[in-house]
DNA sequence: GGATCTCATGTTTTT
DNA sequence: CATGAGATCC
């Protein structure tokens, strides 16, 4: 068999596994997406297996269609029928063809996204008449996301205390309001796929009959719900093949959890357990370091990763002196990298939290070169984008209350909030939904209604426009459908009022249509779906030659010849928020091994001296996991080093120039490179830009640190009149800093470090 | 009824 | 600092 020539021995044993579970536990690099779909290639072409017989889910759409493409060119395009796809796709697929066997949906039911979530639970909260400054919707919605993903219905919810007796009343009412819209939110999919085939074993028994044999990867990120799923999918025929890496579980606050990997192997104790351990990426010294970086984190399968690529170069580790500096030393970095024949879409840089990418955009955009951003302000999340999508999903479903609240008066129509409650009311003595309400008033003359005629002409107007794209769209495609209510509405002269981000959001629109064009088939259905369930990653577009500026966690599956990591910072790379937990700390260390690993020849660290982590500039501390990366492996000098050398560039720049140079009025940003015409290939909001000839001098001066000592948060300290006390806050101010003491005799108080004289006695 | 302003509030990661 | 809600003004 020609392909399985290319395969190592590993990889040929897990792909040439006889039917039945398998688990293979697949460092990074190690090639597991070949593994799959060589497994699928063996399964058609050996075993005889129909492509119908075949699920196999991805983490991302995009991993989805790749292997698709990579397994039709093997098979040279012979396979019809295969399923392939995220597990809220598949699961989309599941329930839409199942409608006819659903309590409360019918087939026209919507995804809502995190928006429209938030928009349920206050909904909900005020059928229940609680306080949302109470109990803030993202508390709720995230105490009932992760009861969902544990499969728990609200009515299984135990509740142990009295904020969880809320949040399940809350579930409750807010399932209800779900029901009411006709949609279900991203975890409904995976939770009523389990809830349906646990109620129904016939329906079961024909997806165990279909889904023969089962293909899961990145099983390490798989939660309960997804593994429920799959499990009662195999249980018929128990060929279940599954990938995954435990070092490279990030997604646990979704409620992934890695010891899924563990329970696969006690539910089938006699799996075939395969170590993938070759490593096909990188050089020989980024594994090590790697690896040096993944060992601190406890109870780990060790996996001893090992490449032919035998040496390399060592890792470059720098301090920046704040975000700035930073983001311009990897521009010019890459700047010069370029001249050594580097491609600009060999490199990512990677950091943490999106916020970050701001820094390193406005570097890029000075710079004059091409990038493009994962994620952050992601497309679909525009308001102009939500709105268009609003309208078509009212038109596409007119139970959707939620997309009904955003758009019923946007752009503004006469429609305000006494109108609003009105109708509201009316709709529910009438038994129906607000937007059939609005067309009822439109087509039926004789209808007994409670509006005055100013109301009434605005209201009814509106339900003309609803009734008369209902009735287009059994004719139109999406995009004429589009269309008409683009210029229905005026939309157009509502969002494009003559400034520069207005000619923006209309360019988002018209990218909106232009993905409804690229296929004139499609049904709205399923646009909709399509819309609601890409993922960050599924836009990250190799073809487009540009840098790449992605979250860590949007990295996972990636490889780039050069990698820079930005931000590693105690409290942004081990996060804040995650300091004092043991398992957020092994996965913070899992998402810093994550990005190590997507290098291919050349990996960069950079951390800075100072940074705003929100509002006023701090003195950071570098991230603890830099000191775990062996000093041989490493070009760059010790913690205490760098810092001096930060230090003395700083004071270099004060001097520099004058700090006369305006920034205060900041100019527009020139020509932007349109790199990709994709959705957020390239970030379409403007964002005030600095002097273009702006010069070092423009960084902050740096403040003379030396004289006054730098009290850290926890610290104990003692002060010659108020006692001993504990360090609540310590921010500089001008050449100084405030100090917040909790002293335990006097309470809190606000203290000039320089004047305070505080003794620090223990930290 | 609608637009604009101010104030407060809160910030990880995303299907 | 960016978004959202509430108040105020037109």
């Amino acid at each position: 068999m020609d392909y399985l020539d290319t395969l190592n021995e590993a990889q040929r044993t897990a792909v040439t596994a006889p039917p039945g579970p398998v688990l293979v536990l697949a460092g990074p690099g190690s090639g597991k997406t070949r593994v799959l779909t060589h497994r699928i290639v063996y399964l058609i072409r050996e075993l005889n297996v129909s492509p119908w017989h075949i699920l196999a889910v991805t983490f991302t759409n995009k991993a989805a269609k790749e292997m698709r493409q990579r397994v039709e060119e093997m098979m040279d395009g012979r396979l019809r029928g295969l399923t392939m796809g995220t597990f809220h796709s598949v699961c989309a697929r599941i329930l839409r063809r199942e409608t006819d066997n659903l309590t409360w949906y019918d087939r026209d039911f919507v995804i809502f996204d995190t928006a429209d979530q938030q928009q349920v639970v206050k909904q909900a909260l005020k059928d229940l008449n609680l306080d949302d400054k109470k109990f803030p919707p993202r508390k709720m919605l995230n105490g009932i996301s992760n009861a969902k993903n544990e499969l728990i219905t609200p009515d299984l919810y135990q509740a142990t205390n009295y904020i969880a007796t809320v949040t399940q009343r809350v579930y409750e009412q807010y399932q209800k309001v779900l029901h009411n819209n006709n949609a279900m939110d991203f975890d409904d999919l995976l939770m009523n796929v389990v809830l349906l085939f646990d109620e129904r074993p016939d329906i079961l028994a024909k997806y165990q009959q279909q889904f023969q044999h089962i293909l899961v990867d990145e099983f390490q990120d798989t939660n309960t719900a997804q593994y429920a799923m799959i499990k009662r999918l195999a249980a018929a025929h128990n060929n279940i093949l599954v990938v995954g890496d435990s070092d490279q579980s990030i997604y646990k606050w979704r409620g992934a959890d890695y010891r899924n990997i563990n329970r696969f192997r006690k539910h089938y104790p006699g799996a075939q357990q395969i170590l993938l351990e070759q490593n096909y990426r990188s050089t020989q010294l980024i594994l090590d370091a790697s690896k040096a970086v993944i060992q601190h984190n406890p109870n780990r399968v060790h996996k001893d990763l090992f490449t032919e690529r035998q040496g390399g170069d060592p890792i470059v580790l720098r301090e920046a002196y704040n975000d700035w500096e930073e983001a311009d030393t990897v521009v010019s970095m890459i700047q010069s990298l370029l001249l050594d024949g580097y491609a600009p879409n060999d490199f990512a840089v990677m950091y943490r939290t999106n916020a970050q990418s701001r820094a390193l955009e406005e570097a890029f955009v000075r710079a004059n070169m091409p990038y493009r951003l994962v994620g952050a302000t992601q497309f679909y999340k525009r308001r102009e984008v939500k709105d268009l999508i609003a309208y078509l999903r009212l038109v596409h479903n007119p139970l959707d209350s939620v997309s009904y609240g955003r758009i019923v008066n946007v752009p503004t129509r006469g429609i305000g909030a006494k109108s609003k409650e009105k109708l509201q009311q009316w709709a529910v003595s009438q038994g129906l939904s607000p937007a059939e309400a609005h067309i009822m008033l439109a087509i039926d003359p004789d209808v007994q209604h409670p509006f005055n005629g100013r109301a009434f002409n605005a209201l009814s107007r509106f339900g003309a426009l609803l009734d008369a794209w209902t009735t287009l769209r059994e004719t139109a495609s999406v995009g004429e459908l589009m269309d008409a209510i683009l210029e229905q509405t005026g939309y157009r002269d509502y969002i494009n009022d003559g400034t520069e981000e207005g000619e923006d959001r209309w360019a988002n629109v018209m990218e909106l249509r232009s993905v409804a064009a690229e296929d004139t088939a499609v049904t709205l259905s399923e646009f909709l779906e399509q819309v609601a369930l890409v993922a960050e990653a599924d836009n990250v577009d190799a073809a487009v030659n540009a840098s790449t500026l992605l979250t860590l966690h949007a990295a996972k599956g990636l490889e780039f010849p050069v990698v820079f990591i930005t931000g590693l910072e105690d409290g942004i790379l081990p996060h804040s928020r995650s300091f004092d937990d043991i398992e957020s700390m092994a996965e913070e260390r899992r998402l810093f091994y994550v990005g190590m690993t997507r290098a291919k020849d050349r990996l960069y660290l950079s951390h800075a001296f100072r940074r705003a982590v929100w509002g006023e500039p701090e003195v950071m501390v570098p991230s603890r996991f830099l000191n775990d990366i062996p000093a041989h492996l490493l070009d760059g000098v010790g913690t205490q080093k760098r810092r001096e050398q930060t230090k003395s560039r700083a004071s270099s720049w004060s001097w520099s120039g004058s700090q006369t140079t305006s920034r205060t009025t900041p100019s527009r940003r020139s020509a932007p490179q349109r790199t990709a015409r994709k959705a957020n290939a390239v970030p379409t909001t403007r964002r005030a830009m600095p002097e273009p000839n702006y010069q070092k001098s423009d960084f902050e001066p740096p403040r003379p640190e030396t004289a006054v000592p730098h009290y850290k948060t926890g610290q104990k300290v003692r002060h010659v009149k108020f006692g001993d006390g504990i360090v609540i806050e310590s921010k500089p101010t001008g050449n100084d800093a405030e100090v917040t003491v909790a002293f335990s005799d006097v309470g809190l108080k606000r203290l000039a470090a320089s004047f305070a004289k505080l003794e620090i006695i223990d930290n």
